[in-house]
RNA sequence: GGAGGAAUGGCAGAGUGGUCGAAUGCGGCGGUCUUGAAAACCGUUGUCCGCCUACGGCGGACCGGGGGUUCGAAUCCCUCUUCCUCCGCCA
């Protein structure tokens, strides 16, 4: 969330900038600076009166000591009324702390300056073109259909197994689901990424810090009888690692990566792209996360889209990247850029990987912290994230495109991890 | 799952109702000494909120989380979480 003295400074560039999220920022904005307002000044009388508080506690102590007990106790009775004061004023003061934070969970983040007004993806702006559709046979195959063929992916039985969008990879098609992870894993941790694997399950506070929670609950999988959550990405438990933390400014940039599964109940999706690996429940990703300063946290976003980029262009797949406008931004980002690889038989463009900058905003809820050497004051850190990458669009794309008469060719960086060069 | 014990500052570890934000040691930072370094010695060392015409002063909160008792709690009570020991079960 934003900080408070960062909305009481900039209330009018806030609300101008959420604009382009196309949030009317204006109402809330002015309830929670009158709110803030209000705050501050019940906590100025709470701490007078805790203050006068404080000091006859020490008067009675001290009398108690030399054995004027009459004294004391005279003393105590006139405490009584000061103390129901207090207590009146904190539960007050409570309140309205917890009525602020209600209204501040529901300011989305500011948009960077490069972000265009916009309402859906259709205006997301494709920022580069790499790579080059493959000439395919009138009647090529969608991956679905040569998952059947060549038996590696069953759909059918991760309905008998668990439901709709739980896939069952077989054979070489398990097999090229482990070569795409060990071979991003490879790459992230040559890129300087340290690798992680955390658990699949998180609990609320974890899913408040990244901010899957409280709006996007509905979102995730929740294990009723242990109050956990399982996770949509390895950011939620990857970038929680540094909740509550404050590091030294030397320490940055933490870089790790991740593999997962994960978890998405996709509630309301469907019918629309749902076919095959377009859109499932359950799949397999490998995330990178970075941790900034805030004056290099865009060095790093840019950092890390030439590094996806490079995964993209190895596996020789044609791609676009977009930078997502005002509506199509997540609640939380404030620059995300999208990459989309095409599936030529499908003839779409699917969506593999998404930079974000998130700037103070995670940081913020989660408390992560930075001090420069020899200050004092902390500084809010950014935190950035991308996938690298998730792979069943990726899987799905790679089937459509490499698929020959001979069999479905294996991009050459995966050779050594696959074994072989052709799917049959 | 059953029975006990514990949770204090970066770490170790005192403190069981009254100047305790917290002894002491280690570490860190600054300094003296030294050609330099080490040793020794001296000083310093948390976070958050707020107020004040402020590169400083003051007030408040924080001793695992939450709640309670009390004029006053790190210290007492309740509850949750985590860790350790023993028993049971188990990949």
């Amino acid at each position: 969330m934003l900080t408070i003295p960062f909305i009481r400074e900039n209330r009018d560039l806030v609300i101008r900038q959420l604009k382009i999220k196309n949030f009317d920022a204006e109402t809330i904005i002015d309830q929670i600076l009158k709110k803030d307002l209000s705050r501050r000044n019940n906590q100025v009388r709470v701490n007078e009166l805790q203050s006068e508080m404080n000091q006859a506690s020490k008067a009675i102590g001290l009398l108690f000591k030399n054995g004027e007990k009459d004294q004391a106790n005279q003393a105590r009775e006139k405490t009584s009324e000061l103390k129901e004061e207090i207590r009146a004023l904190q539960s007050a003061m409570q309140q309205a702390s917890s009525e602020l934070n209600e209204l501040l969970i529901q300011v989305p983040n500011v948009p960077h300056a490069s972000v265009q007004q916009g309402k859906s993806e259709s205006d997301n702006e494709i920022i580069r073109k790499g790579g080059s559709v493959p000439d395919l046979e009138e009647n090529a195959l969608p991956h679905w259909e040569l998952a059947a063929r060549y038996d590696i992916i069953d759909f059918d039985l991760g309905v008998k197994l668990t439901g709709a969008g739980f896939p069952l990879y077989k054979g070489d098609g398990a097999r090229f689901q482990r070569a795409l992870i060990s071979y991003f894993l490879d790459r992230n941790t040559e890129s300087g990424y340290k690798e992680v694997l955390p658990p699949l399950l998180v609990n609320a506070d974890s899913g408040f810090g990244t901010g899957q929670l409280p709006d996007k609950e509905g979102q995730m999988y929740h294990v009723q009888s242990d109050d956990f959550y399982l996770i949509p990405t390895a950011e939620v438990p990857v970038t929680n690692i540094y909740r509550d933390v404050i590091l030294e400014e030397g320490d940055l940039p933490i870089k790790n990566t991740a593999y997962t599964p994960c978890f998405r109940r996709e509630a309301g999706s469907y019918g629309k792209d749902v076919r095959g690996l377009n859109r499932v429940h359950q799949f397999d990703k490998v995330e990178i996360v970075q941790i900034q300063s805030q004056e290099n946290s865009y060095q790093a976003l840019e950092e890390m889209v030439l590094h996806v980029e490079s995964l993209i262009n190895d596996l020789q797949l044609p791609y676009r990247i977009v930078r997502l406008c005002g509506g199509d931004l997540s609640f939380t980002s404030a620059l995300t850029f999208d990459f989309e690889v095409y599936a030529a038989a499908q003839k779409k463009w699917l969506e593999v990987s998404s930079v974000s900058n998130f700037e103070a905003y995670q940081a913020n809820r989660l408390k992560l912290r930075y001090k420069k050497p020899g200050e004092k004051k902390t500084l809010l850190a950014h935190t950035l994230n991308g996938s690298a990458l998730a792979l069943p669009r990726i899987v799905a794309a790679l089937l459509e495109n490499n698929q020959t008469s001979e069999g479905i060719r294996v991009p050459s960086v995966l050779h050594k991890y696959m074994g072989k060069d052709l799917i049959k």
